[in-house]
DNA sequence: GGTCAATACCTTGTGCGCAAAATAAATACC
DNA sequence: GGTATTTATTTTGCGCACAAGGTATTGACC
């Protein structure tokens, strides 16, 4: 009945499998309640929050492969695909045919895409200031979430169970 | 170039727009991975990860209507109902017409689907077993994401942004 | 230099996530 | 008791997440 944890009573399965009691039901929740909240914000740019990610990324590196938007932005090839696609037809990024590997495109913005920068730099403040965080509690949500990422990134059942 | 905060250096668009700085990528990034570590222990039961929600849900209150289904798994009424669908093909679940009001759906658990319960009981340790996070990271990552969800689940720009 | 494995990327198919619109039953209001 | 509004749920349409399988180029090794 109280705010207990999903692991804590460790020898109640009834307590364990409550909802309230999920870390992971929040993270998710959390996680799309925040793409949503997202989506105002990016609407005036005419991007869905994956396709700003791709933007982010290009914004610090232009002329890239698509194997380093991978892992920039932690999307997969096959979502990267048909996302990339719309990018180009709104005219934001071009690909290009690797000039070393011809496996590799290379997708660089147009110089419309590196102009929408200027309107998107003031999107992180906007969203931040939705919520009642505080500087200390969002960078202990977010080094949390970094390490729940690389823990849990290639479903390895680690020996840090104890 | 360190690892500084998507809202610490407020005064540099620059640093703000860098992806290793956004809260909202760690989150993002961590709920997906965290759903792919779940298909493996899921698999057994023929289970996806929001499927697995509404059977958490119903385990605690079975015979519910679909208003509370959204309520507790905090998922959509539009993505609720392709969800309970495939769940009663599993014969997991049944929907019977409300008595007392016929706009509602009662959703209760079939005796197979009470069954899994039993399955399913050591998989929230499991997956936190993958983890390394400690308890107080533990709980101060789903207060935060608990906080995170509640502010901004209706898109409105707080007064709380100092 | 031909075979074989690795690499970069694309395609296909299934299942969400969600906004917007539709349907249908309950309720409010006159 | 008939009309308007609200409420519970479904439908539609688009975009994403991702596993599995495919294609084509590269590089390794004999």
């Amino acid at each position: 009945m109280s705010d207990s944890f999903e692991t804590a009573p460790l020898s109640d399965a009834n307590n364990r499998l409550m909802l309230r009691n999920q870390l992971c039901h929040s993270l998710y929740s959390a996680s799309n309640a925040m793409v949503r909240a997202y989506r105002p914000l990016l609407e005036p740019l005419g991007l869905t929050y994956p396709q700003y990610l791709i933007m982010l990324a290009l914004w610090e590196h232009d002329a890239v492969p698509i194997k380093q938007l991978v892992e920039d932005t932690r999307l997969d090839a096959g979502t990267l695909t048909p996302i990339l696609k719309r990018l180009e037809q709104k005219e934001l990024i071009l690909r290009r045919k690797g000039v070393e590997d011809e496996r590799q495109w290379l997708i660089a913005l147009t110089p419309a895409g590196e102009q929408m920068r200027t309107q998107a730099s003031d999107i992180p403040v906007k969203l931040f200031c939705m919520t009642s965080l505080t500087l200390e509690q969002a960078k202990a949500l977010k080094q949390a979430a970094e390490q729940i990422y690389h823990d849990v990134k290639h479903g390895t059942c680690g020996d840090a169970s104890g």
